[in-house]
DNA sequence: GTGATTGTCAAGTGTAAACTTCAGTATTTT
DNA sequence: AAAATACTGAAGTTTACACTTGACAATCAC
């Protein structure tokens, strides 16, 4: 594993659901969706100060939801997959389990006297 | 549509982030992904009181992530697909846009001088 | 250069919410 | 009936965090 390709650790699901549950955040994640977009941009349709978007860009980011680089003076913003990609696991996981339990109880039913 | 088959108000995906956005309500959840429990069941492992945890699962049952039901003093606490369809259905959302993008950008470098 | 645009940093405020305590209500056990 | 179990409700505390202000840094436009 060479350690110029390792930028960002490895997702903490803890930090993902904790971005994710602010609505001002998820806000910004909806618009993000549409285009990549700078931070002032960003804080356009909020109506709260940009020192606050970068506060909450800082959260988004530590989470793997987006990732942002700077050209000039302008941090262009995006959509990050890993964030995502962690988010979704765990929702698969937690279907899982319990679709493995709807299975044995299937099997149950269909085999009242096994 | 029966009125009597919609006990519960439709999902709101921001209930349910909010719910999941803290650490103590996701153990909850994993502890239930196991089986169902009661209260007290679920309040043992976690360091905090019986009404502390009964204060999550209002939290977890309003945003239709787990659904409860007492008989005699014990309640018995289960997971609600309802919240996971709707976060599911969030995620998918999300990265079908992003992947509509990568095949538009799949396309130009397809057909460079299209 | 001057001035406007774009963003960052440090420090403070105010509120939501996570948690506690304590008192109370049903149920089950003995 | 008395005691234990399993919760529930009201009210207070304390911490976390969303947001602001105000000062500053860097880039672009003129």
């Amino acid at each position: 594993m060479s350690p110029s390709k390792m930028p960002q650790s490895p997702i903490d699901i803890n930090r993902v659901f904790h971005a994710l549950g602010d609505p001002t955040r998820r806000a910004i994640i909806e618009r993000l969706r549409d285009h990549p977009q700078s931070v002032s941009g960003l804080a356009a349709p909020l109506r709260i100060t940009l020192t606050a978007v970068t506060q909450h860009l800082k959260v988004l980011e530590d989470a793997g939801l987006v990732h942002s680089e700077k050209t000039g003076r302008v941090r262009t913003c995006r959509l990050d997959p890993a964030g995502f990609n962690a988010l979704d696991q765990w929702v698969r996981d937690c279907r899982s389990t319990w679709e493995r339990r709807l299975d044995r109880l299937g099997a149950i039913l269909g085999e009242p006297d096994a």
